[in-house]
DNA sequence: TATTGTTATACTCTATAACTATA
DNA sequence: TATAGTTATAGAGTATAACAATA
């Protein structure tokens, strides 16, 4: 029913740079997990977690939920998960029992040496499509992730 | 437990496009969505129909679907809510009537009186607090909602 | 037979906070 | 008393598909 009331500001939501970061953030996620479900059968918080062991070789839980945008209680159910798979290991600090070590076994160690490839041929795939508009895609993440926007 | 397999390639998870597409986008959604629902008791969902509606007058579950990146029932159930709310109001199309012609209200079009220019300020912040890299962020989402990525 | 829209259902993700063990 | 980690539980969000009504 139109009204006649006063006409609205015009508002673009295509335009709006949240909406635009939640599609582009859900397409490009759901692509990934799709892969990392189908051919490793792990999800995107497992995943997370893999690939900081495999940067930092040992680490707590504490250590992961610092630097790779989880909570403990994520890190603590994807590390339980990645345990019964048989891909990280665990055991106690002896300088600090509260904490927990964490690394990969070999098994872990052989999954991300095919899994890490992957994720780079992907990240260079996307540099590739998105020609000269990725470095600025780059520079427009920087800014936002820096500021805490 | 440090391996003696080759090492692993080197990856820098915070360098990950993916990874920081979500990032970027769960910390605007969620301040956002505080908004939203702590201002207007609206969700995302809600709030991207409304939009429609503002921008477009009369319009039908599958316009919105098609059109803002929602499921069909979603559409449906956030217009469910929003006719609850007595915010958008429905009747039956006369040419086809297994469609519905959706409309704000007037309550919902004071509402949306009082959000547009709000959004519109935050898309303007966002704007200033990025500075030079806005105008970079918003030519490689452009690039990467094109293409399909 | 196909399309629009709604809804039942199940599933997954996310968040809170209670709990154990240790410091 | 504070911290590390785990887990129970609840809530929100998401997906599938079955369904009624209409074309």
């Amino acid at each position: 029913m139109t009204t006649d009331m006063p006409p609205l500001p015009e508002f673009d939501l295509y335009g709006f740079t949240p909406y635009r970061l939640a599609v582009a953030a859900k397409r490009t996620s759901e692509e990934l997990a799709r892969q990392y479900r189908d051919r490793f059968g792990i999800s995107i918080p497992e995943w997370r977690v893999l690939v900081h062991l495999a940067h930092s070789g040992e680490v707590s839980v504490r250590d992961i939920e610092a630097r790779v945008a989880m909570e403990k209680y994520e890190v603590s159910r994807a590390a339980k998960r990645l345990r019964e798979e048989g891909l990280i290991e665990r055991r106690e600090n002896p300088a600090d029992r509260r904490l927990v070590i964490m690394s990969l076994t070999p098994k872990g160690h052989a999954m991300m040496a095919d899994l890490l490839p992957m994720a780079k041929a992907h990240q260079q795939d996307l540099e590739n499509r998105l020609g000269l508009a990725f470095r600025k895609l780059e520079v427009g993440l920087e800014a936002l992730l820096k500021d805490q926007i």
